[in-house]
DNA sequence: CTCTCCCT
């Protein structure tokens, strides 16, 4: 066929004998591919690929580049290991996957796909597509990656975290299988051109790999510009541009690209009133059918037959196009065709002879709901799809050939200082914009409509910055000491995070226990290197190996006490995936929505309520809800109906089923002896598990920690029902949704805080302010031991404890006095001193304590007005660092004759010396053994 | 007393 005689006619370098492994692909598939741009490279990216350790491949959606490049490496011999190729998405590896065993004509057992919690890789698999985060927990596993002979991370101009610090892994593994006699290629495959970060980055790749541009087979789409660039109501401006576009446009469907849910409904919303298609929206299909055809009947439904697409291969000027469709908002005054500018008029009226089937698209919306775009739109309606981001890559809709793009995203921003998390809209880059107009020409010549100018266009940044260097790092740091990269800041990333962040994370991971406490003294400049360079400690190697952020695994580690880990990895589960519940506060688009509405939210309130419990279980307040909605919904067999009855999301319910799968897998494999298992029956936490959680919650969340401000302290009305934490000037809330609201502890932690009106806590928990000087003694400043109650010796623990006053770092709040060991110093030897005098470290010495020359209390004296002889006792004990119970052992069981202790002892003929040495004569001569003369 | 893009 074609493709073999294609390679037998090309002629392969004499050095490399050319290796071709036969594949047997049907002819509809072999034209298929044909087609495809990315074919005609095949010569080019494997002559790229024999030469060079790295290349990169350029071609954008549509070259075929993801599905073609594993089967030419595969051809030409490369799978001698697995060809890996990794995907910033779950549906892409899972679906590109199936389509190259199908495209190959071989089984899954060979082309194979990895994610998260499933996978069908086998030993015979030969081309693997996972995620990438899969792929950098195999690093964690095997440094050089020995299984694979390929790695292609495609998607690269994604720059998703994972994928960028796989390259900077990738770029040190490669050189070093190579150097080790185990060759191993890398290819990087991006959309865009902007490579710049891969290709002229030193501490990368010393020589630059070559880039290969393929072109993509896309139909042409024609941008139109709006004149004017509407910077507040951008809805108001999509929804003429739609209904223009609808009257007045031949066929095909319709994609708007907005920012958020509530827009997307809104827009949704006024859409359908003015091209009404159906009264009743949520009704199911099948019935949907039959009230249309009931309609049809009565009246035929025609469509405006322009062909704008004659147009489309001309050299657009601005405007000139719309002139002649008649649609644009650049023409002159005028030259609009018959719809009037004013929002008022026709346009809001509805009209239904031409109806519109407008369906809402977001990633939080129910997947039944996501898939309707993917089916054929009623016969003579136009199909209409609002949509978020999510249809700029995610989900691609089949059938669209006119884009609405209002130029704006909505993006997370993360205040590095506060750590406090906002939604904010900003313009979109010019790549996303090209991204988004690209899905006009999927299938057939297409049109997109930009709402903004394009000077506006022109003054958008080219490409969206990388998602490293706009979120907090604490979990990547990790995973990378993991693998024993201390210095981070040397890691050869593609971009780097700041140093802020990294120092932050560096930071945060050592209050966690995680990595080791830099040393607080030495040259300024050292210490300050020694911060960017803590080693892990035991503790961040089991917090490594859980799969979520670093808090909530260092709660995982703790989970065992007091039969709390069941519970610990629902908890941590329900909080690592998002929006367990669903949104039901969009305004309603008739009334009978509103009302079933309105009875949904008033369901979920109560079961909010209902999951909080009272009393005790109510402190752990919205973990607790979520802990009672885990349960009930597992109870009930974490049924679809179940969820949609309760207001919960049910895919969010699924994901956490599976995490508590993989967490408890996960704490197994490190603490086998705590035997967790997944209950799905799991009975209630009792009062004492509930107390217990919430300290859990406590250790792993204490740099959340925020507190009341008490009513005789509000000074500004704005402090009303606020609470202050550590790092911000500014009062913090808690939502109105939370579990806490009405009760409002003094000290609570938070998942995070989010600022949209005010600042408001998520996932809050109370706390009980003792328990922050005992869990968090790392974020707080202690006082002088108190003297009332007076130091004591603890015969359970052997050491000298007192009570301290301590405070909370940064804001000084002052909190209880907590029960500790005394601190290390002089004062410790002595207190020690006085308590084996007094008998209390050896009870048998308790009876000659009476006999003493002097009451042991003496030892407390300064050290100027001791008598010698305490002087002596005192002074050995010091310089034989004896300060508390297994000191004295130790030194009993080390030190032979103790002679030092002995010469003083007999030299000051005190009843005390006797007693000391008559402990040693009992020791030496009589048991030979240390234990009978101390057992208490 | 409310209102959140996307991904591991």
């Amino acid at each position: 066929n074609k493709a073999k005689k294609k390679k037998a006619s090309a002629t392969p370098k004499l050095s490399q004998p050319a290796i071709f492994i036969p594949v047997d692909r049907s002819p509809e598939i072999q034209e298929a591919r044909l087609k495809l741009p990315v074919l005609a490279e095949e010569q080019v990216i494997m002559e790229a690929v024999r030469e060079n350790p790295c290349v990169v491949i350029c071609g954008e959606t549509g070259s075929g580049k993801t599905t073609q490049v594993p089967q030419f490496l595969y051809e030409a011999g490369y799978a001698s290991g697995i060809i890996g190729i990794t995907e910033p998405r779950r549906v892409a590896a899972v679906s590109m996957s199936h389509r190259v065993a199908k495209e190959m004509n071989l089984s899954t057992r060979v082309v194979s796909y990895q994610i998260r919690y499933e996978g069908n890789v086998t030993d015979e698999t030969k081309i693997k597509f996972m995620t990438d985060g899969v792929l950098l927990k195999e690093i964690q596993k095997d440094f050089l990656l020995q299984r694979y002979s390929v790695i292609i991370i495609d998607e690269a101009h994604e720059r998703s975290v994972y994928t960028d610090i796989l390259i900077g892994l990738l770029s040190r593994i490669v050189p070093l299988r190579n150097k080790k006699g185990m060759p191993m290629k890398l290819l990087v495959m991006s959309a865009t051109l902007r490579v710049e970060d891969f290709t002229d980055n030193q501490k990368l790749f010393r020589t630059p790999p070559p880039v290969i541009k393929v072109d993509a087979r896309q139909f042409p789409v024609t941008i139109h510009f709006n004149k004017r660039t509407p910077l507040e109501d951008y809805t108001g401006e999509a929804f003429h541009k739609t209904c223009k576009i609808h009257r007045m446009l031949p066929p095909g469907g319709i994609l708007v690209f907005l920012t958020g849910q509530a827009e997307v409904h809104s827009l949704c919303r006024r859409l359908r009133k003015a091209f009404p298609f159906r009264k009743d929206e949520e009704a199911d299909t099948s019935e949907a059918m039959r009230k249309f055809k009931k309609a049809k009947q009565k009246k035929t439904v025609s469509l405006p037959r322009i062909d704008l697409d004659n147009y489309s291969a001309l050299p657009v000027d601005e405007g000139d196009e719309d002139r002649e469709a008649g649609i644009g908002d650049e023409d002159d005054e005028g030259s609009d065709l018959d719809i009037g500018d004013d929002p008022g008029d026709a346009e809001e009226k509805a009209d239904p002879s031409i109806p519109l089937y407008v369906l809402p698209l977001y990633s939080l919306l129910a997947p039944e709901q996501q898939a309707k775009v993917f089916r054929p739109s009623p016969p003579g309606t136009r199909l209409c799809v609002v949509a978020t981001n999510v249809a700029e890559t995610s989900l691609t809709i089949p059938g669209i050939k006119y884009v609405v793009d209002c130029g704006r995203v909505k993006k997370r921003f993360y205040d590095r200082v506060t750590g406090v998390s906002s939604f904010k809209v900003t313009w979109t880059s010019q790549a996303s914009a090209n991204q988004r107009a690209g899905r006009a020409g999927r299938t057939e010549p297409g049109h997109c409509y930009r709402l903004y100018s394009s000077a506006v266009f022109g003054d958008f940044s080219l490409f969206s910055e990388a998602e490293i260097t706009r979120r907090p790092v604490e979990d990547l740091v990790l995973q990378m000491k993991d693998l024993n990269i201390d210095k981070v800041v040397n890691f050869p990333f593609p971009t780097p995070p700041s140093a802020e962040a990294l120092v932050a994370a560096e930071q945060l991971l050592v209050s966690l226990g995680a990595l080791k406490e830099p040393p607080r003294t030495g040259r300024v400049k050292e210490m300050e290197q020694a911060r960017l360079s803590c080693p892990i400690t035991p503790l961040g190697r089991a917090m490594a190996s859980f799969p979520v952020a670093p808090r909530y695994a260092k709660m995982l580690a703790l989970g065992k006490q007091q039969d709390c880990l069941p519970y610990v990895i629902s908890v941590v589960a329900a909080m690592t995936v998002r929006e367990i519940f669903v949104d039901l506060d969009r305004p309603a688009g008739s009334e009978d929505e509103s009302s079933k509405l309105t009875q949904r939210r008033a369901r979920l309130t109560q079961m909010r309520r209902l999951w909080a419990g009272q009393g005790a279980s109510l402190l752990l307040g919205d973990l607790m809800v979520m802990l009672g909605a885990v349960g009930a919904c597992e109870f009930a067999g974490c049924t679809p109906k179940f969820c949609e009855e309760n207001g919960l999301r049910y895919k969010a319910m699924v994901e956490i089923r599976r995490l508590r799968g993989q967490l408890t897998n996960a704490v197994n494999a490190v603490c086998p002896e705590v035997g967790a298992f997944v209950d799905p029956k799991m009975a209630p936490p009792t009062e004492h598990q509930v107390v217990c959680l919430r300290q859990i919650v406590l250790a792993g969340l204490g740099d959340h920690l925020a507190r009341r401000v008490q009513a005789e302290d509000i000074l500004d009305p704005k402090w009303k029902n606020g609470y202050k934490t550590p790092l911000m000037d500014d009062p913090v809330f808690i939502h109105p949704t939370s579990a806490l609201f009405k009760t409002l502890p003094e000290f609570v932690v938070y998942q995070e805080i989010m600022e949209t009106t005010k600042m408001y806590m998520r996932g809050v928990s109370a706390v009980e302010a003792e328990w922050v000087p005992e869990l968090l003694p790392q974020y707080c400043h202690f006082g002088p031991p108190l003297e009332s109650p007076q130091p004591w010796f603890c015969s359970s623990s052997g050491t000298v404890r007192c009570h301290r006053s301590s405070t909370f770092f940064r804001v000084g709040w002052q909190l209880p006095a907590v029960e500790m060991e005394y601190p290390d110093g002089l004062e410790r030897y002595k207190l020690f001193a006085k308590f084996v005098l007094e008998g209390q470290v050896c009870p048998k010495l308790k009876k000659h304590s009476s006999h003493l020359l002097s009451n042991p209390s003496i030892m407390l004296k300064t050290w100027a007005r001791l008598q010698p002889r305490t002087e002596a006792v005192l002074g050995t004990l010091v310089s034989k660092r004896i300060d508390c119970r297994d000191a004295l052992l130790s030194i009993w069981k080390t030190e032979d004759k103790c002679e030092e202790l002995m010469s003083f002892l007999v030299s000051n003929h005190d009843v005390f010396s006797c007693i000391f040495l008559l402990q040693f004569c009992c020791l030496h001569t009589v048991s030979g053994s240390l234990n009978p003369c101390i057992k208490m």
